[in-house]
DNA sequence: CCTAGATTGATATACGGCATAACATAATTG
DNA sequence: CAATTATGTTATGCCGTATATCAATCTAGG
């Protein structure tokens, strides 16, 4: 048998963290897709919308820091919310620039029913993974994730 | 202290899997930005690269298969690759639409140069991980990607 | 052999995620 | 109060990806 070959065909790529990452990303995101399928909800719209749940008032910005998402790529993602009836967004009372965002009750049952939707697609993909394994990946990607705020070039 | 508080402020979202996936991708993904600073290659012309200089004589649409790529969206990528000199492109001699592929020498420094940087850099963030964790973690991975090909919708 | 269908690369086009720059308004600090 | 900082906003661009369509070529069936 051919020695020389790292694996299948991907040569040193398939040693790559980043590569592996961006693929089970792009496989999962499959189920998110499914789950959602017949609806044009996205990923990121989805996520907001479950920050905004888990902390009612919270600020435009505080939200995207907590998600990774910039000042700029808020606004229009947060207008679609809103014209989704997903959100409130009024006024905060301690300061005049920014806007409190709540989750209105058409959007805490969307992000209820899709919440369910998605886990259970999710759960499907990972049929055959153990518990224990299942916990362990969840673990390590939280480790990773931990690891973002280091130091910039 | 608040019994009904998922975890941070995510919630729901924080259960997962596709949402910590996309997560811990973005920050390995600095990884790779600081590994190839001050040039311009992303990872996705990167990882065709590697796929042919594993598969010399490759044919542009199998590169792509094998990374998921489609073909209207592999056209533009590899001739950037031909442009910097990184691969060499020639008709394939069994098929006169189809072109093999191969690794030029300059092509095959860059991608040996640029994997022990990525690697370097991963190692970097991975620093507090235990070789069974990392092994661990790699494994999972693959264990998902390899459920791809499941029915579609 | 020769036509019908499939395959390969290519082009055009569109959308979503993400980045940077610049701006107005409001808050904060010295 | 003046200078700086913070917030939301708009404009703009790049990258990754998806679909539809096309020409050239290969393949299979009649």
């Amino acid at each position: 048998m051919d020695a020389d070959k790292t694996e299948e065909g991907l040569g040193p790529l398939d040693s790559l963290l980043g590569y592996h990452l961006r693929r089970a990303g792009s496989v999962v995101g499959g189920a998110f897709s499914r789950a959602v399928s017949g609806t044009t909800l996205r990923q990121v719209p989805f996520a907001i919308l479950s920050v905004i749940a888990a902390n009612p008032g919270i600020k435009q910005g505080t939200a995207g820091q907590i998600l990774g998402i910039q000042r700029a790529n808020m606004v229009a993602l947060i207008n679609e919310l809103v014209e989704a009836g997903y959100i409130d967004r009024q006024a905060a009372q301690d300061d005049r620039r920014a806007f409190a965002l709540a989750c209105t009750t058409k959007g805490q049952v969307a992000l209820d029913h899709f919440t369910g939707e998605i886990l259970r697609h999710e759960a499907d993909l990972l049929a055959d993974f153990s518990p224990a394994d299942r916990k362990k990946l969840m673990q390590l990607l939280r480790r990773i994730e931990a690891r973002e705020p280091s130091e910039a070039d």
